[in-house]
DNA sequence: TATTGTTATACTCTATAACTATA
DNA sequence: TATAGTTATAGAGTATAACAATA
């Protein structure tokens, strides 16, 4: 009995059924193509998708400290500093001294910064509308739902 | 009229509701739970995300070339050749010669191979549903697809 | 002592240009 | 000329240890 020659005749069709029943697969796909898209649309306002995030939370919630917004955004403490020092650079953000605790900064965005923040959103708001146009409202929300539901799972 | 003073006092609960309308942002946040079990998962197995996939894909098409598995998983073709080299070192897959184009190889799992692909794939079915536990099966269903329909998504 | 921000560092993942051998 | 695999390299993103200033 004659083995297949596979190493001979190469598949023509690649199968990976297999893979795809898994969700960490199929999130690992779509999120590359969601952040490539993000790349995209950020490039005009020369944010990547961190200091787009950061500059976000900074404008939804003033005054919070570094140690909030790193645990926030699950971002540990020393790669903030650069991202911080970026936005701050840029005059997007400010770090104010605490007078109470002169171990923390208080992070205010600049009106440039919130101008920026209200660009950049509205730019993703509609790419993601287009990357989602198939998907039907309630598909939409299910999804959301699904991803806050994972993002919550912790280690019993 | 004073201005508030969100500098003095930080805010004590830190709101992220405008991103989270965000689908990337949600699969960010998901899509690093599932890697970061996934990581303790393959640990046993000395396998990482990159590794485990491409043996189950080589596995699942055995005989199949390099550049056909790069496409597959959408890896650069010179990212695969550590890959490659790693499992090969390991006698997990071999790289076969093929005389009729010898510019390519046909990857072929060994019985070892196949073995470790069986077990990684039951503790990644077995993580995956804990970590999905408190989703239901319609729930799951539809989250698989709008994955699918995302990762299929290109630019028009 | 503990906490906040910081520096230095290292490791993984990913992307690109250019080479080689084959076609 | 084009393709498959490779080398070298650089850029992101991320994780940890240790320090200074402050509480």
């Amino acid at each position: 009995m004659p083995k297949p020659d596979t190493n001979k005749t190469p598949p023509q069709q690649i199968d990976d059924s297999t893979l795809r029943q898994f969700v960490g697969y199929g999130m690992k796909r779509a999120f590359n193509v969601l952040h490539g898209e993000l790349v995209e649309t950020l490039k005009p306002f020369d944010l990547r998708m961190v200091t787009y995030s950061a500059l976000v939370m900074i404008v939804e919630n003033p005054g919070l400290r570094q140690y909030q917004l790193a645990d926030a955004l699950e971002i540990e403490r020393p790669n903030l500093v650069a991202i911080i020092d970026e936005l701050e650079s840029r005059a997007l953000v400010v770090r104010e001294r605490i007078p109470t605790d002169r171990r923390s900064y208080a992070l205010l965005p600049t009106a440039a910064g919130k101008q920026l923040c209200d660009k950049a959103l509205r730019a993703d708001a509609a790419s993601e509308a287009r990357i989602l146009a198939t998907l039907d409202e309630k598909t939409k929300a299910t999804l959301i739902e699904a991803l806050a539901a994972i993002r919550s799972f912790r280690k019993t």
